[in-house]
DNA sequence: TGACTCACGTCAACATCTTGACATATGCTG
DNA sequence: CAGCATATGTCAAGATGTTGACGTGAGTCA
């Protein structure tokens, strides 16, 4: 039964760390005037300019339909633009959108950094890996 | 720099985790005709009787007023009973809203199971901790 | 070539959660 | 006791995300 209740419980502190951290990434961000899903919108086209809707929303975990909208405010504020050349329209940062992001980012880098401060860095690599195997195991079949 | 990937990296994985759990039990409480925060909050009574609409609400972390509609949604199909008594209501299950959590509770528990299936009962129990100390950590202050 | 399947973009409807606001009750403090 | 800060329940409004549905291009195969 304990170890029921210990299955259980890991559920329980992966959401409450996801909200400790979504609200502390929140508060970091509202100075720059971005949400969290705006700022892993942007951060995902930094990395890999020219993704589609489709792709930007895999990357970010949420449906195409979500990011659509997303990406219609970005383009409203100037941050992101869209190159409509081929089938699918491809996007990447503007200059706007690069700058704000490298300010979004340091406070994004300082709150990870505070979550992660009882962690040296052999225990991040294992935080990181165990995350990735709950993810894989729970995608299975 | 890898240093400052790795850590937004583990923010990352983090989402990508919660993400999979959340979808991998909606699925699984959608045979029992019961979301998430509702078999959250059920469990929550199960464990602790008589918890009033905020206790609740930090229990699942989420605002009250949501947890508010919430209850008022599990009242309206007789699956939690308020207590009138002092000054807030206090709430309990059911029978029928136990009966219905104790069949939600066996899917949650081999979804939360196949998620850790790579893990063994000390890589469990790290795994746990770890969590634990990334939300403390980001709550300090 | 024509039919089928599939992925993508997009519109609309709906659900859920959050923030803001306000009234009330409780407890502390001078 | 009066006053103030705090915590709670509750209503209303807004933001954000999801599901469902539809049209359209692209690739596959007989």
């Amino acid at each position: 039964m304990s170890q029921v209740d210990l299955d259980t419980a890991v559920g329980y502190v992966l959401r409450r760390a996801t909200v400790a951290l979504r609200a502390a990434m929140d508060a970091a961000l509202r100075e720059h005037d971005l949400t969290v899903s705006q700022y892993s919108c942007l951060e995902q086209l930094a990395h890999r300019p020219g993704l589609t809707n489709t792709e930007l929303a895999r990357g970010t975990f949420v449906s195409r339909q979500a990011m659509h909208q997303l990406l219609a405010t970005l383009k409203s504020t100037d941050l992101v633009q869209g190159d409509e050349g081929g089938r699918h329209e491809r996007f990447t940062l503007t200059d706007d959108g690069a700058r704000h992001l490298t300010g979004a980012s340091k406070a994004v880098a300082a709150v990870q950094e505070r979550m992660l401060t009882p962690f040296d860095a052999e225990q991040r690599r294992r935080l990181y890996a165990d995350l990735v195997a709950c993810a894989e195991a729970l995608s299975q079949q």
